[in-house]
RNA sequence: UGGCCCGUCGUCUAAUGGCAGGACACCGGUCUUUGGAACCGGCGGUGGUGGUUCGAAUCCACCCGGGCCAACCA
């Protein structure tokens, strides 16, 4: 009962489909290898916990394994402590890496071979530039590098210096392993990457066995592919360092099936601090007590405020996987860590703030209990505990008004309250010193509502809990906020850090009362304060005698949301709008004519014949123009079918639609078979429609377009009996949706024309199957 | 201003040429010995302009907006 819900489609994100399809295709033989590579140079945070569920989620998901490696190529910044803390973070969150435990500096004598593999290729050279030099040698996103001078070294000299590198014959910075790719590369990381450097550092685990290290975009590649790794999933700004994963895979000589990257947004969760580099100087400046201050979004500090790490799996769910760089709101994790608690954590009571309420009409020292369960009626779980009553009581100032407000269904003098389990009381006088500060409420309790109910049938709306003040026990409660009240810039010092941080982050209640049947419980009980929030002991300062309290979440407050209310007249804010920021709408059809040189002249050429011999419109005859691999390819197919608008169409629009970026040489047909299916459509022997799967078919697996209109028997059917009964039958297939077509949905049309096309599987003429449609729902 | 990536309710995310759907948030209600939970209902979206198509969130073009890339970090 009360199952979590599921989020939308859950596991057809992009990601699971491209795993899906390699799986059905049995690309990697059906294997599925996925990996978290951590570099241990710092604690896990929530990010990161979205990566290794969506990692060993789909490990497990698809019958696969997921890797747990350390991807640890730098002696500079990296420490066993991590290692190990991240382990225990991992666990925590419940994954399981079982036998595959990895660390990239195991792979030291393997990466250095294929560094020697690519130099003998002439793939790979030593540079000795100093490192400012290289820098700006690489040019800039606008402008195109110079090679280095020591480009050009033989084989022999790289393969020499490359081994004296090795050797430590050098000092650090003297020389560096470069790629050999292209030094004009609109992608900078293709620019001749660095792949190794000298430095001469002790690793925490290879210790001075090296005085050279691997860079990322040489060694990550080489690690999945030592690996085995399937699909290698990292984060959107890795994108553009794709092009080098695959450069350095296929010239080292790794084949299909090899690894292969895909990118997802990953997560950024407002109010979070979500960067290893952001979040050290918190911890070294002292701004918090360590990377496990519960204010923190580490794992170390979710784990520590009280978290259950099913909340952070369900946030995951939650969030889902894309390529959009998105920021996810704080309400969704409040949600998930309460719809996990609701379901377990036990019901107490106690009193954060408390004023103190007199029963005058209940005798002095006399003590009764009344049993209470520990969960509501809509948890199914079950058990109770008692808790003792007596004169005097503890409960939450804000439960007591003396003047409140309207709907305020609390204690208030001369009114009723419910004592949760226990009596309902009246206030009949409010004591205050003489700062007009409360101290204490003076109530009589009405000995008929034993246990909380009415004889009477009198309704008493408010319940609020108690605590017994000679029963209660004192404790600590911190309660936690976000950290900073304003973002903190990229390179701030902690001075400037210091002036954003939110003063209120951390409020410590040193003298809260709780029931005192909390003494015999678990130390590691997650409950519910009732009315409160949810509360865990402190699991370093709450040990043993101490009861330190921390707050995980507060319970929604319908109450207290009531003054922050937007006001219904408020102005919705609207991203703005671009609606007017063109000045001239005609600009964009205007060709950009080529200027310069002789093969622009050439496609000059051919763009004014294609828009004025030819009649196709300037966008699609610049796309057709421009190169010379399009045009001869339209110009092929204009040889079989003489329509050039309808062709510029299919091969601009349609074509290259489908085509997602690749280049007509890699197509297993030619322009004639594009002219062909062209012809096709205009005699009336396919749709238009159905001339597009056969497009798509053609382009996997090439063929003669009229073959393939007969397999897949996509023949027009246009004849009107035969269209009439599938129509007919859809029809009444969909009743209920013909009633809400003839009740003014008119877009339930194409619905129904697709039902058809489904029917026909893709063969009827659309456009008499719509108007066929339309005459039998019209009437 | 070079290249690449991304724009769907306030937020996150589905729809893979055929009904724009879900979740969070918000608002209202029912119920309630937690102003919790649950249940019911409501609000609300394809950045813009053209084009292709019987039909476009989806294909094409341009524009606008956001992000990433010039470490011997990962």
């Amino acid at each position: 009962m009360n199952e979590p819900k599921s989020p939308s489609s859950p596991g057809t994100d992009f990601i699971r489909q491209v795993v899906k399809a390699d799986v059905a295709s049995a690309r990697y033989g059906g294997r599925v290898i996925t990996r978290f590579p951590p570099e241990p140079n710092g604690y896990l945070h929530v990010g990161h916990a979205m990566g290794i569920c969506l990692n060993f989620g789909i490990a497990k998901e698809f019958g696969g394994c997921c890797h747990l490696r350390y991807d640890d190529t730098n002696p500079d910044t990296e420490r066993k402590e991590y290692v190990e803390a991240i382990q225990e973070d991992i666990r925590w969150l419940g994954f399981d890496w079982g036998q595959h435990l990895y660390f990239a500096s195991d792979y030291f004598e393997r990466m250095y071979e294929c560094g020697e593999v690519l130099i003998k290729k002439g793939l790979a050279y030593v540079d000795s530039q100093a490192t400012e030099v290289i820098r700006e040698g690489r040019g800039t996103v606008t402008e195109s590098g110079v090679p280095s001078p020591y480009r050009n070294r033989s084989s022999e000299e790289n393969l020499d210096l490359f081994r004296g590198m090795r050797a430590g014959e050098f000092g650090d910075g003297e020389h560096v392993l470069r790629g050999k790719i292209d030094m004009a590369s609109p992608n900078m990381l293709m620019r001749d990457p660095v792949f190794y450097r000298i430095r001469h550092a002790s690793h925490y685990r290879r210790g001075d066995d090296w005085c050279i290290y691997p860079l990322y975009d040489y060694a990550h590649c080489l690690e999945d592919a030592f690996e085995g790794v399937t699909h290698s999933i990292c984060t959107l700004e890795f994108d553009n360092n794709r092009e080098l994963y695959n450069w350095v895979l296929e010239n080292v000589g790794f084949e299909e099936p090899r690894p292969h990257q895909y990118e997802w947004a990953g997560l950024d969760l407002e109010n979070a601090v979500l960067s290893k580099r952001k979040i050290a100087p918190l911890v070294e400046g002292g701004f918090v007590s360590g990377w496990d201050d519960p204010r923190l979004a580490t794992l170390a500090a979710y784990r520590r405020r009280g978290i259950p790490p099913e909340a952070i799996r369900l946030l995951s769910e939650i969030v889902g996987v894309s390529k959009t760089g998105a920021q996810t709101e704080a309400t969704k994790l409040d949600f998930a860590i309460r719809r996990i608690l609701n379901q377990s954590a036990p019901r107490v009571m106690a009193v954060l703030d408390p004023i103190r309420v007199v029963i005058a009409n209940y005798p002095k020292g006399k003590t009764e209990e009344f049993e209470a369960p520990y969960y509501p009626h809509d948890v199914p779980l079950e058990g109770s505990r008692t808790v003792p009553f007596s004169h005097e009581l503890w409960i939450e100032r804000a439960d007591f008004l003396e003047h409140p407000p309207k709907g305020f269904r609390r204690l208030m003098p001369g009114g009723e309250v419910r004592l949760r389990y226990a009596y309902v009381i009246r206030c009949d006088e409010v004591i205050k010193d003489d700062a007009g500060r409360i101290l204490e409420v003076r109530c009589t309790y009405d000995p008929d509502t034993r246990g909380g109910s009415t004889s009477d049938g009198r309704k008493v709306k408010g319940t609020i809990q108690w605590v017994s003040v000679p029963h209660g026990v004192a404790a600590e409660a911190r309660l936690f906020d976000h950290l900073f009240f304003r973002e903190v810039g990229e390179d701030q010092d902690s001075g400037a850090i210091g002036d954003c941080l939110n003063p209120d982050s951390l409020t410590v209640i040193s003298d809260m009362k709780i029931e005192p049947s909390i003494l015999t419980d678990p130390e590691n009980t997650r409950y519910q304060f009732e009315r409160t929030g949810y509360f865990w002991r402190d699991p370093i300062d709450g040990c043993g005698d101490q009861l330190v309290f921390n707050r995980i979440v507060s319970l929604k407050d319908a109450w207290a949301k009531r003054d922050t209310k937007p006001s219904p007249n408020k102005v919705k804010a609207k991203r703005p709008t671009q609606a007017y920021s063109r000045t001239n709408p005609e600009a964009s059809k205007q060709p950009r004519i080529p200027s310069g040189g002789e093969q622009d002249a050439e496609a000059l050429a051919r763009m004014l014949r294609y828009t004025g011999e030819l009649g196709i419109g300037a966008e699609q005859a610049e796309i057709l123009a421009q190169s010379l691999e399009w045009s001869s390819y339209f110009e092929s197919a204009l040889t079989v079918y003489p329509d050039a608008a309808a062709l510029a169409t299919w091969i601009a629009n349609d074509l290259r639609g489908l085509l997602a970026g690749r280049s007509p040489a890699d197509l297993p047909f030619t322009g004639e078979s594009i002219g062909e299916l062209a012809s096709l459509v205009e005699d009336g022997g396919v749709s238009r429609r159905a001339a597009k799967d056969v497009l798509a078919r053609l382009i996997i697996e090439g063929g003669d377009p009229k073959d393939l209109v007969d397999s897949m028997g996509l023949r027009k059917v246009t004849d009107t009996h035969e269209l009439s009964s599938v129509v007919k039958s859809v029809i009444d297939q969909w009743e209920e949706k013909a009633a809400e077509y003839r009740a003014g949905k008119s877009g339930l049309l194409g619905f129904f024309v697709g039902e058809v096309m489904k029917k026909t599987g893709g063969a009827a003429d659309p456009e008499a199957a719509k108007s066929l449609l339309q005459d039998r729902l019209d009437n």
